[in-house]
DNA sequence: CTAATCTCAGGCTTACTGAAATAG
DNA sequence: CCTATTTCAGTACGCCTGAGATTA
C-alpha cells in the first residue's frame, strides 16, 4: 500500500501546481499529436500562419517563443507533410517566408480537436463558470509573462 | 518591428496556456535552484521527506511521479550535499531508506522562500482574491489528473 | 566591414525504456 | 522460480550556445 498524497509544502505553492498541471496536459496532447507524429510546437506554427498569415521564420519563431535553431527542424517536417510552403523572401533572399498550405489548415483543425478533447479531460472537474473563470486567470497572467 | 502576438487559436485553449504559463514558472523556479546546483525535484524530494518523514526510494518516486531510475541520481546528489540520510531498510534489505536531515530541512526552507518569490513574479498581475481562486481551480483540477 | 537570417553540431536537462544485480 | 527494488546504459525531446554560410 503506498502512499501516493502529494506533499502540502509544494501543493502550497500556486507555481508548483501550474508546473504539475501544465506538464499533465502537455503529456496528453503530446501523446494524441504522436499518433499524427506531429508535436506541440507543430501546431502552434499551423495555428500562427492561419491566424495571422506568412511570416519569416525568424519572426515564427519570436511569436512562438521557439527556437531560430529548432524552427528549421519543425519547418522541414510540416515541409515534408506539405502542410506549409517555404519560400525565398524575393525582397530580402536572406529570408524564407513560411505559409500555411490548404492541407496545413485542415490538419489544424484535426489538432485542435484534439486538443478540445484533451482539455474535456484535463478541466473534467470544473464545471463551465468555473473553466471561464480558470481561463481568464491564465490568460492575465500569460499576457504579462515577460514582465520582469 | 516583429509581431510578438500569440495566435488567438492557441490563447483560446486553456490547455495552451497551462503548459505556457507552467512553462515560464518552472523556467524561473529552475533559475534560481540552480543558483543552488538544485533543480525542481531535488525540492519535491526534501518536500516529501519533510512533510511525510522516511520513505523507501520507489515510494518516494511514486508518490512525486518521479521515474525509479531516475531518482536514484538526484538521492545521490542530495546525499553528497548532507541534505538526505539513505540506509539499507534492515527489515527488507532490497530497499533503501531515505531520511531528511537538519540541512536538508533548512535547505528546503530557502528553496520555498525562492518558489515564494517566483510566485509572486509570475502571478504579478492578479490582485490577492485572484490568486486565492486560481490556486484553488488549480488545486481541483490537480486533484483529479489520475482520472482517465 | 558589420549585421541579419538560416542552418548545423552539440551540450544539458527531463522523461522514459530495458536490462542487470541484489534481495525476498 | 518468480517478483520487487535499486542501479545503470541508452534513447528522445526541449531548450540553449556557438559557429558557419549567405545575403543586406
Amino acid at each position: 500500500m503506498t502512499e501516493t498524497e502529494t506533499p502540502p509544502s509544494l501543493t502550497a505553492l500556486t507555481t508548483y501546481l501550474l508546473s504539475r498541471v501544465g506538464k499533465d496536459a502537455r503529456g496528453r496532447i503530446a501523446a494524441r499529436l504522436a499518433r499524427r507524429e506531429l508535436r506541440m510546437w507543430h501546431m502552434a506554427v499551423l495555428a500562427a500562419l492561419a491566424d495571422f498569415g506568412p511570416h519569416a521564420q525568424r519572426d515564427l519563431g519570436a511569436r512562438l517563443s521557439i527556437d531560430p535553431s529548432d524552427m528549421t527542424k519543425i519547418l522541414d517536417e510540416l515541409v515534408a507533410r506539405g502542410h506549409v510552403d517555404r519560400t525565398r523572401d524575393p525582397r530580402d533572399r536572406r529570408r524564407f517566408s513560411v505559409a500555411v498550405s490548404p492541407s496545413g489548415v485542415r490538419e489544424l483543425a484535426r489538432l485542435t480537436a484534439e486538443a478540445r478533447a484533451v482539455q474535456d479531460e484535463v478541466l473534467a472537474p470544473l464545471d463551465a463558470r468555473e473553466r471561464e473563470r480558470l481561463h481568464a486567470l491564465l490568460a492575465k497572467v500569460f499576457a504579462h509573462r515577460d514582465v520582469r
